[in-house]
DNA sequence: TTGTAAGCGTTATCAC
DNA sequence: GTGATAACGCTTACAA
């Protein structure tokens, strides 16, 4: 069944078809309610390829993410698809990694589905924020496309990015570290990605502002594994610190579960304070003190502006979005 | 650029052109060489809209899942999308909620794209397998595209499940609950699906083998929120039961987190076997003994069966997989 | 091996 | 308010 059954059974144009399809005002009542009734009758749907070619789009949204089994992104993506959907839109899925060339590949790949714009989730695709600028590809990719970014900072015609003021986050939650009398605070991170650099640089911040000393034997770099965590703090000989802020909720519980392990008292002998405030962070035992980072917010204000660029308004390039930290049993403040 | 403008610029036709890019065999290797390197220069890209108008095909596979930011269908997801796309499919995602209205919708629309299959994750759409049928709208899709079910059983022309022995999982998880001296077993459930059904029927097969009765009051039905789930364990007046079997991790998190707040001993007081061998089994504290019901194998096993289907071959319509107990620190067998 | 031309099912631009 | 008809860019018989 097509256009031009539809036209015939109904007697009129392929033309009047379309119009009543796409809802146009200039169809008289009468041939108007004649034109759904067989429409009605005969299942009729549109081609979507067909009109594609047409207008040159689909309403498809293309979303990249380093990996949806991330909690992080699962939530996002979550909120993504299901607030353009509302719009309208449909949204192509990548799966990208975090490698560059992985990163890259996929962009250029997706790009080639004539996408209405492109979403890139994590700050992972912002770069690192010190070497060399390696986000050319996000800007080959928005000649062609908007592009959003959730969580990360490019500047460029048609980037439009949305993110925490993770630096700001990561020196008040060390401030209140500090202030509640810890002097050795480990930082514990997983990823060299622009956010994590920014959580750095809060952490270097709050201890400089409190007269503590940046020490590199207390920054540690580890996968976002649990066990191996929990594995690679327990294999260190002392406890040489008294605090841990991680940049991920899972890297904190690993803290947590090195603790218990060795019969540490939380958060008399050891204060944790995690990020995100995923699951984890309620699954664990204390529960974790965490930043919240807000994602659904930060999907919630992509999506409207989505919206909004491809109507054509303007919209701020970028918007930052304070984090909140999230006080539960892993802190004594 | 279009294949007309590669045509001109090659000095061939536009039928050539497509020849190249599709790889086909009759072309001489000097026009081939000629036209790649026209494309190349050129930064050519097919019209995916062209293409899927002629051949009603865009390599795209449907992917719906209630909620995305469920841990279990993350995993789904994250290995569907990443498989199919080394197969040359792209995915689309929809988030499409529980209820019945809302997957009906969900496929509906879904199938107004033309996809060329439709995975549908989760057993949510092989319905509650008691009350009467509602899944009549997979089986209409299945008469345009092939269906397949990651843990989901649905008989019916193109229609294909892969899904797990829950029943017997539950058997024996149960079963080694009681042989290691539990007799009061709260079985703690979130949904109504088929695959709970399954769970609650290895549940109660395996009492009745043990010759334990069946008691209403250890059925417990309740949202799959931690917190919420404790609170609702905490409130009951005493612990009438001396193990939980629960068919998700989460339930299991909020029993054990019951326990601690009562002071409860893990294992010896309170046996707990959770469902999923999700990440929030080794969050928790002590570590959840949980059923592995191999995500990634049953998303392998789709995978492969629609490559296959959509190029012809045949393929089981039903593919049980079994599952693994994992033994942690909440039981102690 | 290569070219010509007829679809594929819409939308949009004209006339009327 | 309605109808012809020309794009849109590709694939694929069919011819050469």
């Amino acid at each position: 069944m097509n256009i031009y059954d539809i036209a015939k059974l109904a007697g009129v144009s392929t033309a009047t078809v379309s119009r009543v399809v796409n809802g146009s005002s200039k169809v008289s009542e009468h041939t108007r309610q004649k034109v759904l009734k067989v429409m009605e009758e005969n299942h009729y749907t549109p081609n979507v390829f067909a009109r594609g070619l047409g207008l040159d789009s689909m309403q498809i949204i293309g979303i990249i993410c380093p990996d949806v089994s991330d909690n992080y992104m699962a939530r996002a993506v979550s909120f993504l698809v299901r607030r353009l959907k509302e719009y309208g839109y449909d949204c192509i899925l990548y799966c990208s990694g975090s490698g560059q060339k992985q990163k890259e590949e996929a962009v250029e790949l997706i790009m080639r589905k004539r996408i209405d714009a492109l979403v890139l989730v994590g700050s992972s695709y912002a770069g690192s924020g010190t070497e060399e600028d390696n986000t050319e590809y996000v800007r080959n990719a928005a000649e062609k496309v908007p592009v959003f970014l959730i969580n990360g900072k490019i500047k460029g015609d048609n980037i439009y990015s949305v993110y925490n003021k993770d630096e700001e986050a990561a020196f008040q939650a060390v401030s209140a570290l500090i202030e509640s009398g810890r002097k050795r605070i480990l930082f514990l991170t997983d990823a060299g990605t622009c956010s994590a650099m920014q959580k750095m640089a809060g952490y270097e911040r709050a201890l400089k502002e409190h007269g503590l000393p940046i020490l590199g034997e207390l920054k540690l770099h580890m996968d976002n594994r649990i066990h191996l965590v929990r594995d690679i703090l327990l294999a260190r000989k002392k406890p040489e610190y008294d605090s841990v802020f991680a940049t991920e909720d899972g890297l904190a519980v690993g803290a947590v579960k090195c603790a218990n392990a060795k019969g540490l008292e939380i958060p008399s002998d050891l204060s944790v304070i995690g990020y995100n405030n995923s699951e984890y962070s309620v699954c664990c035992e204390p529960e974790l003190t965490t930043v919240d980072n807000k994602v659904e917010r930060l999907c919630e204000i992509t999506a409207d502006n989505i919206m909004k660029v491809l109507k054509g308004e303007s919209v701020l390039g970028e918007i930052p979005v304070d984090c909140v930290l999230v006080r539960r049993c892993t802190t004594d403040f």
